[in-house]
DNA sequence: TCAAAAGTGTTATCCTTACACCCATGT
DNA sequence: ACATGGGTGTAAGGATAACACTTTTGA
């Protein structure tokens, strides 16, 4: 009785595990910015395919990617998620095109790391960029923003109106709203992810198209042209890692202590609320989140005072990192705002 | 300008995914069990090997996979996590030796699956085990497991004294104060894979003594005989991603409502309460729980009646599903207790 | 009648949200 | 003086955790 029966291993065929990387740094004031490096006409994120023979962890790999391709050293780094789907693992170009019989599968594996700190890099393909650019519908800090009423329902409401069978067109509407907080529906900023999904689904993203034509074998250049509104589109399929990236950062700043990792070693409060601000998309009501950080007791003032503010001289504060490895510690519980 | 430049594909090696699914479910009064599949002297998880031509997607891969090896059907399913480090990788019988040099590099990706009511299967190889067999020490719903002090804790510190370094030794018995709750620290439950780790770093999980004889290129059977406090090992890395598995069933529980997916279309708030107790691991206030599930206004009363209780009759509920595609819903915030 | 389990009422305490207000700096 | 951003006080409302208590069944 020798169990489990795995089926016979599949030996012809190849996978390739792509890493690929969501570098998320603070660039000047309440902007958050990820690591891109330019593929052709579109930004990608830092990737490489892993070595079964010469990288010992994904992870290991995963820093080595970043660092040649873009002279950054990452610190803080989590596993996102593993993509394993056909259709939508478009391969680079180095790698051969996708539309070939024996061409490998490739599995694409999404990491998050975060750095403090945006500094200039000398790498003429690498760069930072706002993730508003690819997200637009994302950033409520000025209010709702107006892409979702004036180009993003009608656009998949449209959608939806031609799907076949009335069941299928009232599920994508109840979709639509839940998601994009139609209809007075509340919005909630952490299902990134699920909004890009269903913008490709919808064939709003411009990567739909792309894949699709790559499916049946076409000819599929990386699209170029873009509605604004719908963000712009990135190669292969990292803007669905990004968008998982800065879901996972949503849900978690709630819960671990994770948002010090974008501060430097002294902040001043607003500092802090700035980026949870930028992380989250939303305004957060500034009394209220101020009192909440000083009841978690995660900083520590330190006495010296920022004097550039153009206002009052703010003190400046420390996370204390010590904690980590002495209490258990959770993470920033957001005081939200209904009025500006 | 053609970046990202991705380094140059091992096309001579090769990697082979391997899929697994803790699939748990409620059998009898408050027993959360887990479907295993005997391998050998050992339990392993029904799984299998990706296949990158037959197979669309994980998730249809894995769900083949449980059908076969145990005849069940899966519900709700999600991907854990996936596991990529040499070493840990101990691949199963069928698949050859791994300590050649040619032999594939092996993947692990790890998914939670959720079923109502674990039903008897007619496969010999297949069966339902209570995951407290796997780890005694996540069990406090007796109370603090009396293991944790007479064993676990000892052995830890016997551990950490003998590492290199003061530092070493101080960061070891910290994060082992830490993560089991030693003097005085409290219990986080959601830590399951931590704790695990900790366990197989220090050699106190069955599996670490494996891995590292097989590493060395040595014969090395699966673990027969294990100290009863640590835990029963499982076959390859299976225990690492059940520990996974529960980890993240122990964190979801509080912000989607997901215990439904282990109930039946009826049951009563008691059957409710013991089934986040057997998952969590810990005991809830019985009073406050039933308040605090009316408040969330996830369930309706059906107004019949359970007379099976051996007490005054309970009424049956069920899990209002329609709120899941109508209105964000969120999971049960768990009244914890003090005293029993 | 009693044990067992279901279910209700009440209260102190803490957290959340919102409001109004004062403080220290540069121009 | 006043604009700008930093920082405090206070109070209503809701959630939490704990207490004691009543109700309905089977043995």
């Amino acid at each position: 009785m020798r169990a489990p029966p795995v089926n016979p291993l599949p030996l012809n065929a190849s996978v390739v595990i792509g890493l690929s990387a969501v570098v998320m740094a603070m660039r000047g004031e309440g902007e958050a910015a990820v690591l891109t490096v330019r593929a052709g006409p579109l930004a990608g994120l830092p990737s490489g395919s892993f070595d079964p023979v010469g990288h010992r962890t994904f992870e290991l790999a995963l820093r080595a990617f970043v660092t040649e391709q873009t002279g950054f050293e990452i610190g803080y780094v989590e596993q996102l998620y593993t993509f394993g789907d056909k259709g939508r693992d478009a391969p680079l170009a180095d790698l051969g095109d996708g539309a070939g019989a024996d061409a490998p599968r490739i599995v694409s594996v999404g990491y998050l790391a975060l750095t403090p700190v945006a500094e200039e890099t000398d790498r003429l393909a690498a760069d930072w960029a706002n993730w508003t650019r690819f997200f637009p519908w994302e950033d409520w800090r000025g209010g709702r923003p107006a892409v979702l009423d004036e180009v993003i329902a009608p656009a998949l409401r449209k959608w939806a109106a031609q799907l076949k069978g009335e069941a299928a067109v009232e599920q994508a509407l109840a979709r639509a709203r839940l998601l994009f907080a139609l209809d007075g529906a509340p919005w909630n900023e952490e299902r990134v992810l699920d909004r890009y999904e269903l913008l490709y689904e919808a064939g709003l993203a411009a990567e739909a198209e792309r894949d699709r034509r790559r499916a049946r074998g076409l000819e599929a250049p990386e699209p170029a042209g873009f509605h604004p509104a719908l963000g712009e589109p990135m190669v292969s399929d990292h803007r669905r890692i990004l968008a998982t990236g800065l879901a996972r950062l949503r849900g978690k700043l709630k819960y671990r202590p994770v948002v010090f990792e974008l501060l430097g070693a002294a902040f001043t409060l607003s500092d802090l609320q700035r980026t949870v601000e930028a992380i989250t998309g939303a305004p957060l009501h500034k009394q209220n989140f101020r009192r909440m950080v000083e009841r978690t007791g995660l900083v520590e003032g330190l006495g010296r005072f920022d004097v550039e503010t153009g206002g009052r001289p703010a003190e400046l504060f420390r996370f204390r990192r010590e904690l980590l490895s002495t209490a258990p510690v959770s993470g920033l519980s957001l005081p939200s705002m209904r009025e500006g």
